[in-house]
Parts: C-alpha cells; sequence; structure tokens
DNA sequence: TATGAATGAGCTTTCATTCAT
DNA sequence: GATGAATGAAAGCTCATTCAT
C-alpha cells in the first residue's frame, strides 16, 4: 500500500514544498510533457521515492499545483474591491479591475499557458478551470447585480459570461502570444471602453 | 533519406485521404497525444509504411491536417459577406457574422479544441494558428474601416484585435466547455449587442 | 517468381550500369548502412523495380560491385610487371609495385574502406576479399619463387603472407585512416627497404 | 533528461557488469549490428529500463566496452617489457613481444573483430582505434629509440608505422581470418625475422 | 518491361511508477 | 521515512522487398 502521505512536520512540508517549487519553475520553462519526475527530484533535491510518498501520480502534483495558482491568480484580481463603491461602477473602475487581471497574469504566464493549454485536452484540468471561470462569472454578475437600476443590458447572466470571455482572450493573446505591435494599455483601454459602454452606455 | 511522396495517382490520393480522415477522427474523439501512429494506419486501413511515405511524421500530419481545417472554417465565416452592405453594417449583420463563427465551429469542435490546446504548448501549431488570428483580426479591421464614419471607436486596430478575442473566446467557451444551461442564442445576442453598442452606439 | 534479369540489351545494360554507378558513389560517400535502396535508385533515375529487376537484393548489388572494383584494382597493381625482369628484382622494382598498390587504392579508396570494413562482420563480403587475398597472396609468392635463387627467407609461403599483410595494412592506414604528419613516400621507402632486406638481404 | 547514472551500490555494479558482460559476448557472437538492446538485456537478465539507466544509447555502451578491451589488449602486449634489457633487443626478444600480441588477440578475437570492422565506417570507433595505434606507434618507436646505435634504419617514425601495421595486419588475418593452412608460429617466425632484419640487420 | 504504392517486421528509446533495502 | 535501482509497456520511425498495374 503506498498511501500518500499528508506533510505534518516541518520537513515534511519543506520537501513537498521543495517539489512544488522546483515543479513549477520546470512546467513553467520546459512545458508540462516536457518535464520528467526525474527531472523535477532532481532539481528539489529530492529522491524519487520521497515525490511517490507526496504525491500519488505526477498528475496529483500537477492538480494541486494548478489549485494553489489560481487562488492566487484569483486574489489578485479581486483584492482590492473595497477600494471604490462597487454598487457606483466608474470607467476608471472597470479599468482598474482590467489592469489587475493583466498583473495577475504576471505571476507565471508561462506556467498559466502550459495548464490552459491542458483545459482542452485533459478533463481534471478541464474541471479545475471550469471551477475557476464559474467563480470569475459569478463575481462579474455580482458586480453587474451591484449596479441593477444603471445596466443597459437585460440578460445579466449572458453579459457576464461574455465580458468574462472577452476580458479572458484578451489578457491570453496579450500575455501568451504577446500582443504583437499593440501594447497592452491600448487593449486594456478598448477593452474597458468596450465593456462600459455594453453594460452602463457611453 | 526520407522523400515524402506527393501522391499523384488515385490510389495514392485515397490513401493519404483515407489516413488523413482516420486521424481525423481520432484526433477529436481520443486526443492528439491520446492517438498513436499504429492506431491511425489501423483505423485507416493501410500500413504504418504508406503512413510515413505521405507524411514525415506525426506532426507533420497533424500540421497538414489542421491548415486544412482552418481553411474551411475561416470560409465558412466570411462566405457570405456579400450579402448585406458592408459599409452599411446592421445589428443583423453583426449577428449573422457571429452565427457564421458559430456554425464554423460546428465543423469538428472536438478537432479544433484539441489543436487549440497545443496552440499554448506547440509552436508550430501556434504559428498556424497565429496566421490564422491575423487573417481574422484583418478581416475585423476591413469591415471596421468600410464604415469608418460611423464608428464611435477610435483605435480600430486595437478593437479589432479586442472584438476578435471577445468573440473567439465565447464561441470556445460555448462549443469546448459547452455554454451551461445559457444557450447559444442568448450569448450571441449579447455578444453582438456588446459589439455593435462598442462600435457604433447605440 | 522474380528472377533477377541478365541485361541483354543497350537499355538493360545501361540501367544497371546506372544504378551500379550510383551506388559506387553513394556507398563511398555515405556509407553502405547509410544508403538506402530508394536513395540509390533516384540517385540513378530509375524505378525500384528496376532495381530488383537487376539484382536479387542489396547484397547481391554490393557484392558484384565489390568483384568489379577488386578485379580494376588487382589490375592497377600488377599492371606493368612486364617492364622489369620479374626474376632479377631489384630495389626500385619493388617500390614500383608498393607505389602501383597505393595508385590502386585511388580508384576509391572509400569505396575500399566501406567493404574492407564489412569484411569482418559480413561473410559474403569476407569470402570474396579473401578470395582477393589469395590471388595477391599468390603473386607476391610467384615473385618470390622466381627469384628462389637469391633469396635469404626459407619459408617463402609464410614470407609472402607477411609481406602482403604488411603491404595491405600501411596502405589502409595511409589510405583510409591519414597517415597523419608521415608522408607516403617516407611509408612506401621503410617498407620496401624493409622487404628487400627481408628477402633479399640489404 | 537522461541522466546516465554511475554505478555506485554493489546491485547497480553487478546490473552494469551483466549488461556489458552480455552485451560482449553478443557482439562476439552474432556482430554489433546483428544484437540489438532486447536481445542483451534479455541475455543479461535484467530489463530495458537497466539498460537505458546505464547507457546513455547502444553505441555508448559500445565505446565503454571498446575502452576496457583494448586497454586489457594493450596490457597484454606490453606487460613483461620489463624482462628483457630493452636497450639490447635480441631476435627472441621481438619474437616474444609477437607472441605476446598473438595471444592478446586470444582475449576475444571475435569482439575484436567485430569492433575493428567499424573502425572503417563509424568515426568513433575510428576515433578510439587511432588512439590505440598512436599508443602501440609509440610504444614500438620508444623501442626501437632504445637501439638507437645498433640501427640500420634512419627514419625511426616511418619504421614504428610501417612495423605496426605489419603485425597488426598479420594478426588480424591469422585470428580473424584464419590463418588457413599455415600455422601461427610460422607467421611468427618470419615477422620477427623480417622486422629484426629491417631494424638491425641480419 | 517498368513502375512505385504498399507492406510490416523490427529497432531504439522514454518515462511514470514500484518496491526492496 | 527515505532512497534510487529496476521495471516494461508503449511510442515513433526505417527500409528492404513485393506485386498489382
Amino acid at each position: 500500500m503506498t498511501s500518500v502521505r499528508a506533510p505534518q512536520q516541518k520537513r515534511s512540508i519543506q520537501t513537498k514544498a521543495r517539489i512544488m517549487k522546483a515543479a513549477f519553475h520546470l512546467f513553467a520553462c520546459k512545458g508540462i510533457h516536457g518535464t520528467n519526475s526525474k527531472e523535477i527530484v532532481k532539481t528539489a533535491g529530492v529522491s524519487i521515492g520521497s515525490f511517490y510518498s507526496y504525491f500519488k501520480n505526477k498528475k496529483a502534483l500537477l492538480l494541486e499545483m494548478l489549485d494553489d495558482y489560481l487562488n492566487r491568480h484569483y486574489s489578485m484580481i479581486w483584492q482590492h474591491l473595497d477600494l471604490f463603491s462597487i454598487d457606483q461602477l466608474r470607467r476608471e473602475d472597470v479599468k482598474a479591475i482590467l489592469t489587475n487581471v493583466f498583473q495577475a497574469y504576471d505571476i507565471s504566464p508561462e506556467f498559466h499557458r502550459q495548464t490552459h493549454a491542458l483545459r482542452y485536452s485533459d478533463s481534471d484540468i478541464r474541471r479545475i478551470y471550469d471551477k475557476e471561470r464559474e467563480r470569475e462569472v459569478s463575481q462579474v454578475g455580482y458586480l453587474l447585480e451591484n449596479n441593477k437600476n444603471r445596466l443597459r443590458i437585460k440578460d445579466i447572466t449572458a453579459a457576464a459570461i461574455v465580458i468574462h470571455n472577452a476580458v479572458e482572450n484578451v489578457a491570453h493573446t496579450a500575455k501568451f502570444i504577446g500582443s504583437g505591435k499593440i501594447d497592452e494599455a491600448r487593449l486594456i483601454n478598448e477593452l474597458s471602453d468596450m465593456i462600459y459602454c455594453f453594460v452602463l452606455a457611453d
């Protein structure tokens, strides 16, 4: 029986953390398929045996890492929501949130890109990302609800999805592919203009 | 010496087509990494030797298939552009194009999803998709240019990118992930409303 | 039944010759294992089907080529034997023969090297080379016999073998490996001195 | 990442040794091209995975084995050099060394033959053999130098090469091809006579 | 007689995972 | 608890040769 250990002692926690850090770095640099377990444990300075006592398998490691990552990502986006009156959303507020979104990708655009890729081919990864999407769409919907009486749109649910998708994909293009000659500021400008004008009118 | 045969005779063309058809089907069903060459040729009813006389390697097959696919996809979207006055874009025209986009995904949402996944981790796939993106963004920009004097937006280049990204990702969410409880019509409605209102005002 | 055709018509002879020429060139350049049949027929400008109607298989081609080559090689070495009195071998005669040997390798040192390699791992090639060796050793023995009364050596048979081996390997080193800083003239000098002094005394 | 393990524990050393022993045997019997990795590990009684954790690839195994082999070979030839006055080389000393040479081939004439074959078609093998040749030629040169004042030859460098080549090839013929009806003793006799008479006169 | 499409056995190598020490 | 040697299924690809046209 190879039970997966829940690290309870200091050293254990450190070991597990070391593995995750090494894997995060390698996944970002060389891709997930391009990184094998030997390499991870070598970088982490632990044995392959240790690896398998902390993680059921390679996939489990990835899922745990992704979960952690998306939590940090989410927090960065929505952290300073209390700085403005959420029921009186102004143009600059929309822009501020979008700026947060773009910054949140800077934690590790590479890791995000690599895992995002798997979203479309691996059902476990997909599930995690779907949960994340729901959370984000909810948050957008929540903001819309709070400005309900000022809205020009009727279908808040659909609008939240559309807005979320627009933002996500503009960010992906900018961060994963490089926005080419266009700089991010211009994209954020147009994007926030589009959203503001869509939900609250010009 | 691995010369890749260019099929010139009937039998050749058939064989190559059989391989591509089988691969298309398997890639869609079981994923690209989940499909091996042995399986492809078995499904196609040809030998592994034939496979490698038509394609330098598995990757070359994929790239050729993707190229074909994206051409069909692009055509479906922009095929009936002559049906309306492109310098007098109306709300229903935007909606018509969006409807085309959604339909274009129905050629094979699965194949599209599988290859789209690789876009973020494989540089060859990425190059093909980037070219496609440019083509699409250009087309959007062209439509905007043709309605220049009616536009409320200033930065056409950035707007074209933002619009393309919004549409693409809404379609991906709907087609790859399933729009959940929301039906596609509602998404298209909001999306076209957002775009129309963004570029031409309410 | 796939009988191997003996070319009797002009075109046939040409075709077969073209294949052999192409193969000779490719074997010399890229090695025998490094050359595949497709490449040979492509270079020769004939079809793979033709190839197999002139040669039972790749090996048969090689054996036929080697046979041809060794005949030319042998002729070059012993061609001007009539220029000197073979029963009155002088120092310069020995040197002249050795010079012929070195020149004979220049037909194609590469082809010689490649086939020589197989001598130690392929029994068919070995047989051909063994026959060739016997022929050469006989010829050396014949020269020795013709100078019998002047010889200091007793065991002509063994001496012929030893002489042949010495010459062969010095030539191989010079021609296959490059004699390094030592030039061939010096090697020929020492070699002929050694042989002359061995068989006929100083 | 293919890290090649350096065996540090008992079991490791045994496993690696088992692989090398099996390979040595198979290479000798069936030739190097005629032996595949599956067969080696099967004979060694280890897994294919083990093979590739000790050797980067099949070639690396061969090179390591050849290096080992040539060291043993060299040692056998020159081991008892201290038994005679090297500055007073006598006829029987030359013969003794030649006898050593012939015995050194008996470690494994087959393995020697197989690798020697590759010398002319594989540049890595060639490099190792060239290094070995240099070492041997140097040793011969060293012996000649030590008898400098007694020599009849002038060009020691060329003579060393010629002598080495003569000996090597006579040994190869005897050991790889079989000396036919001639027995080795006769060859050694003539060879040592030739060399002695060449360098020191009759 | 010539062609070249088709064949498929066979090879090397990778890597996630297990388990004896 | 930790180690790392050992495992072996599985994958991609080559190439001499056949045979229907």
